[in-house]
DNA sequence: GTCCATGCTT
DNA sequence: AAGCATGGAC
């Protein structure tokens, strides 16, 4: 038996919208964490692994794991017959082959019920990459849509480049190339992540620094600690261009958690973790004259946020980027994570869950 | 070498997908002038010229006049990947068949550039005719759209009529007729533009009185002066419909320039205006009852201004009208110069710039 | 809450 | 190329 009972119907619009065109049908594995559902895209060529922790249910009981195998078309056209503003609760038992749906209006002057039939659907091996990556960029949703957008209309792949100098996407296409490059946000040098002891390399920014270090930032589960001081002789070990940067990678959840479902102003949030996490940074950002004192609250227009440990340059099909671009109505920001020659990891968090796409890169001129 | 940077591509951005289905390619002729556009619509039936002047640009460089052959898909393309508050650059090299294109954002923190081929386009051979028009109306360019796409739903043709009455739109199609009727803006009368002598005439309304003043009013680039006494007594020269006017046509650019590109509001600079030529007019105004002092300024829902030399009838495709409508997103009135028997020209001054479609009629029942 | 503009789909 | 739907602005 699995009872979930979800304030509103919107989060799950749009995770179905964003990835139902992706993958036709799939396991909702549930447990006591939460559901999460992996699937490979139709075509198998990309990942798509969706998780909604129990916490951010109003109601959350899970007896035993799980899977609800689920045909997102249906459960699309089902999941629209919600107004925004009822509560959505999913029920199954372990008996019946069913899901039930039943939608309530705050009112309680409505309550409607639906039920729609599960499948067994086998479960996909999936081998989900667990890198650390040497690369990531956070730049608003809106604005990577916007790039893989354009950049689609010229060619059929886009090359991504992290570099000191920022992240460049470049398409070259029959009737014209682009290259769109964004800088570090408000002009800050780009930061290098802070990873065990891989960036003590001189020439680190080209080496395979990220081994070394698995387990410490498992994708973005990785809890921030204080290790700011031990680190701090780090500085200029790239030519002076490149910045040691002291953890604030490690918590992107919590920050995009409530940017597109919380109602509140986006600094509210902000700005009591800024006076938290500027305590331990004080004495990093002084030493190296940094203007931010901590750049994973900056979300200006344009910018991106990048944290590099290496230069990466992949090419990856626009087609599906386009794609995983889709949810960017469920983030305000999103997370771009590269290490050569590995899976992109394209992840959207928002309030209760975390959507996250992977696409292999393009090798040679394929 | 050629470098023309402007504040944004909106301007651009409307004008290709005002003409990109009129015209495929072009040469975007370039001098020290600015930029100059001319072509026959891909079914050599219409003829289109865009103007950008140099000094609407913020930077203007071009060392020799030079054609850049455009492919306006591509270009439209193109010039779709710049967010409309970016800067946009073009740049082309004497050796090079390549438009460079540079957008950059206000913040500086996103710079996206775009090469784009050019091609050799043969130019083509373009007679514009440099007529002076009998009949010249201005209305807004949404009533305009609206009245030929309305129309066009009926029938193939729209024959347009200038008569005293005011400007006629009129098509007759196989299970419907339609006439639509635009009077002189405010209910003043239709106003007969100054021309040399020919207003003399007691009949001139029906007559080839627009021969006799050729050079007065050239296109529109004519002056406004001050001959509004010389010809008081001709009041009620054709059976007091037909009213002579002083000038008011002779500056539509200027008027029109900041309709819609300049952010004040409508009545700005209309205001101004109207008490300049109100004193002008007042004895004109004041014998003849009329209830308002400048017509030109009239921008009122609905409404037309009509100089009219002669009465006009033409027949026009309907089809190339709605294509030349779709301009109307760049200003906020259009003007149509007809005389009997040659192309009409359909004309959308901007900020900065003018574009113009000339479309000959249909002679006889064709 | 309504209207307009833009983007996507057929 | 036209119509429909969605998102943003007033």
């Amino acid at each position: 038996m699995i009872e979930a009972k979800m304030e509103s119907p919107v989060v799950l619009k749009k995770i179905l919208d964003a990835i139902k065109e992706l993958v036709s049908d799939a396991n909702f594995e549930c447990n006591e964490e939460g559901l999460k559902l992996q699937a490979m895209d139709n075509s198998h060529v990309a990942l798509v692994a969706v998780e909604l922790n129990a916490e951010s249910f109003m109601k959350y009981r899970c007896d035993r794991p799980m899977p609800l195998g689920v045909n997102l078309a249906s459960l699309t056209k089902v999941i629209k017959c919600a107004k925004d503003d009822d509560t959505v609760t999913l029920r199954a038992t372990d008996d019946q082959d069913i899901l039930h749906l039943t939608y309530e209006a705050k009112n309680t002057d409505r309550i409607a019920e639906y039920d729609m039939k599960l499948m067994d659907i086998d479960a996909d091996a999936l081998g989900i990459p667990e890198t650390d990556y040497d690369a990531t960029v956070k730049l608003s949703s809106g604005e990577f849509l916007r790039i893989v957008r354009d950049l689609s209309g010229l060619g059929e792949s886009v090359r991504i480049e992290v570099t000191k100098e920022g992240v460049r996407f470049i398409s070259e296409g029959e009737s014209a190339n682009g290259s769109i490059l964004l800088k570090q946000s408000g002009g800050g040098k780009i930061e290098r992540v802070r990873q065990g002891n891989g960036v003590k390399k001189e020439d680190g920014a080209d080496d395979d620094d990220d081994d070394e270090d698995s387990g410490k930032k498992k994708a973005v589960k990785v809890k921030k600690e204080a290790r700011d001081d031990e680190d701090e002789e780090m500085e200029e070990d790239d030519g002076g261009s490149i910045q040691e940067e002291s953890g604030s990678e490690a918590e992107p959840e919590e920050e995009d958690a409530d940017e597109e479902e919380g109602s509140g102003s986006k600094k509210r949030k902000r700005s009591s973790k800024a006076s938290a996490s500027a305590k331990k940074k004080t004495k990093t950002a002084a030493k190296k004259g940094k203007k931010k004192a901590d750049d994973d609250d900056e979300e200006e227009e344009g910018g991106a946020t990048i944290h590099m440990n290496q230069h990466v340059n992949l090419t990856f099909s626009l087609k599906y980027l386009v794609n995983f671009a889709k949810s960017g109505s469920l983030s305000k920001n999103v997370h771009l994570k590269m290490s050569n020659e590995v899976p992109l990891l394209v992840q959207f968090v928002f309030g209760g869950g975390l959507i996250s796409y992977y696409l292999a890169p393009k090798i040679g001129d394929e």
